[in-house]
DNA sequence: CTGAAAGCGCTTACAG
DNA sequence: CTGAAAGCGCTTACAG
């Protein structure tokens, strides 16, 4: 057998004495043709290795089975594991479909890197996710008339997107600590402006109304995103006299780890610790802090296979995956 | 002006009067061509914004414009701000020159992600790093005959690869510490396996020879990657009275961080620490780590540069990179 | 159910 | 220096 031989459609079409379009047409079951021949076809192809030219498919179907992911210029520093689980779910469930993945990097200012994938015709369609995907991201998308699905919520009913059930999670954390007695928490987080966080603030909040708990918000702290602003935010609270610290993700975690570390406040006999979003340095931190873990590989498939939907003119919708973990670590304890 | 009307070549040579051919040539500025009839192609082309059709030019050329880069799928446990500062420069590199970045994502062992890109010919080229590339990839990818590069160093002198200049830059830190007076090292790492490591072994090797100092190799631990290996690697060079800990790479420096944290041994009043390879954790542990920082946007930058002249037959030879920092932070004060 | 033919939007010998 | 024509490897109305 020719193992390195490069087959083409016309190659198989004049060994089995057919002609081209039956050939293809047996290969993409579409139009109607006899099993008996669809059989031979098919037959050849998987004892001769063929690949069809995806470009030359491609050009025919203006299509081009690629999908483009948009990736933040700084993910790394937010949280590396979500996005490496992500893109694996993304790419697993893309060659699943036979589709392959394409990556951009924005810092959601510059579109550049973006328009350069549909300007070009690169992509049939592109995941972004809410850390990018500022106003001006969605806006050139939509305009430019791009399928796209996000990752993360969107109030906009011309969105498609997927996202982790957030504020269930986050209450139902709450609600734990709550049951341990620890009462008077602070929560403290980063910006306002990302969905995500008022998602987590909701459910917070929902956990002290179900159980009829006054909160104080005078202990919420938003916008904490360096050493400076955490030690701000802790010396208050800590004045305050609270028994409990809750992060709305895993960046703040770390900061705030850090700031008690420094003023020798140990946890969790002076304060307990937990964050709404999980990572491995909470999980090999010492003591390890008690935090939520979502299944960002199963969102980067579930988004990837929207967008496929939506691609091949399937019915789509939007979802919240309901998959999540509470890990209860010593932090807490 | 037709501002979303998609032009095509055809299109162009209608309305400029000339054939198809001349417009082609033009653009692409092969062939002889007046400076005249070229400069009305592409003042028009600029005008109404033409852009070629990729997969098209792609299809006649047998090319895809596309670089494949392979990650492997533990990247952010491993070193999430490396890979990131690869990945931007290389689409930094890669949108320059007119390509786009696909990738796959692998553990070294299953090719199958890495299999589609070259066997569905979506890519021209394919960026492997040593973390993924066991001799698998390598292999694999040479009898498919895919150009490809290296992000490390080969010995194998058919591969192309770019590398930083571990071995000067770690003879320079050890050099440093040897300057302060800091003699008793203990050398602490992970697999041996790896040839990056080799290289550090050997840069902090040669800063002793250079001064004539002798070392104790019975201080060098290799293949440590767990808490647990971590521990019984220090509590031997403690107990032998090291002086300083070089830790080979950020990670296992994390380990460590924790395992002295744990036993309140301090840095570095009780023993210095240093780390080969620089994080973000290094920079904020307290006391922030004394370690190695490379221009890994460069590194990325420069692989696919590199590619790319192996794609256009151009000049290309392996590279190592000149540029590094040698960070002092207090844990060696 | 099958085939001949045109088309996807480019490039590139070849001839002039 | 320029153009007509064939080709890249598929798909898909259209006719039979």
């Amino acid at each position: 057998m020719g193992e390195n031989r490069i087959y083409k459609i016309e190659d198989i079409a004049r060994e089995l004495g057919i002609s081209t379009s039956t050939v293809s047409r047996s290969i993409s079951g579409k139009g109607r043709i006899s099993q008996e021949t669809r059989k031979r076809v098919l037959d050849f192809i998987s004892s001769h290795d063929y690949r069809p030219n995806v470009q030359a498919k491609g050009l025919a179907q203006s299509k081009t089975y690629n999908l483009g992911l948009v990736l933040p210029l700084d993910f790394s520093e937010k949280s590396p594991a979500f996005f490496k689980d992500c893109m694996s779910g993304i790419c697993e469930a893309a060659a699943e479909n036979n589709y392959d993945v394409m990556i951009s990097m924005t810092d959601g200012q510059n579109l550049s890197q973006i328009s350069r994938l549909v300007v070009n015709r690169k992509v049939d369609g592109i995941i972004i996710s809410r850390s990018t995907a500022g106003w001006r991201v969605e806006h050139f998308l939509k305009e430019k008339n791009v399928p796209f699905v996000l990752i993360g919520s969107s109030p906009d009913p011309d969105v498609f997107f997927v996202d982790n059930s957030n504020r269930e999670a986050c209450r139902e954390l709450t609600d734990i600590l709550l049951m341990k007695s620890i009462r008077r928490m602070a929560l403290i987080g980063g910006s306002e402006m990302h969905r995500v966080n008022e998602d987590r603030k909701q459910g917070f909040l929902e956990a002290y109304y179900k159980r009829g708990i006054p909160v104080d918000q005078t202990l919420f702290f938003t916008e904490v995103d360096s050493p400076v602003k955490i030690a701000n935010a802790l010396e208050k609270v800590l004045r305050a006299g609270v028994d409990g610290i809750v992060c709305m993700d895993d960046f703040t975690c770390v900061l705030a780890v850090g700031y008690l570390r420094e003023k020798g406040i140990r946890v969790p006999q002076q304060v307990r610790l937990a964050s709404l979003y999980d990572s491995t340095q909470l999980e090999y931190n010492i003591p390890p802090v008690t935090s939520l873990r979502f299944e960002a590989k199963e969102l980067g498939r579930s988004a990837c296979t929207l967008l496929l939907d939506v691609l091949e003119g399937r019915a789509a919708r939007s979802r919240i995956l309901p998959g999540y973990q509470v890990i209860l670590r010593e932090s807490t304890k």
